[in-house]
DNA sequence: CCCGATTTGTGCGTATGTATC
DNA sequence: AGATACATACGCACAAATCGG
């Protein structure tokens, strides 16, 4: 699948956390299957870039999936989608 | 050219950022033609000593430096000065 | 072909300061 | 007061690409 900006995805002003929106949406593309099982995630720092939001806030997000099952953190090659 | 210890040329405490600092150093060092096309630069870990910072800050001056055309990078052989 | 050194890529964890809600 | 979020910066560890012997 191609990055894009995705700055427009996220609402600032509303009741939902900014990290919350960003598991929501990448769990999004994982369930349509847009992220196949496997596929890497752009690097911490590219997804702030993508989403322009602050590192600290993607890291959140990630862990959020992390703990949901849905992706898997390997040190030092990246994010990927679970195989389930 | 000569690489030598550059902490005293990035001010800790201004408003301008240590990695915009470096990024402003480098690029004058290129515009000057002291750091002639095709040349390499010193290593990350290098830079971060020359210039008493971290590695990651010398990642960020370098990720301005190739996003203004000014130097490309290559994984595993280092940072080269644009040929422009 | 393998091994080691070098270099960049990525992630982990943390800290500080600012601003907003 | 507290939580959220941004931006910056630090240090470290592991992975992958490259190149030389």
């Amino acid at each position: 699948m191609t990055w894009q900006d995705r700055s427009d995805r996220i609402d600032h002003d509303g009741p939902v956390t900014v990290w919350q929106q960003v598991a929501d949406d990448i769990t999004a593309d994982i369930e349509s299957g847009e992220l196949p099982p496997n596929s890497r995630l752009p690097s911490e720092v590219e997804l702030a870039e993508l989403y322009s939001i602050a590192r600290g806030t993607v890291r959140r997000a990630l862990l959020a999936l992390v703990d949901a099952g849905t992706v898997t953190v390997v040190h030092g090659r990246g994010t990927f989608v679970a195989k389930r």
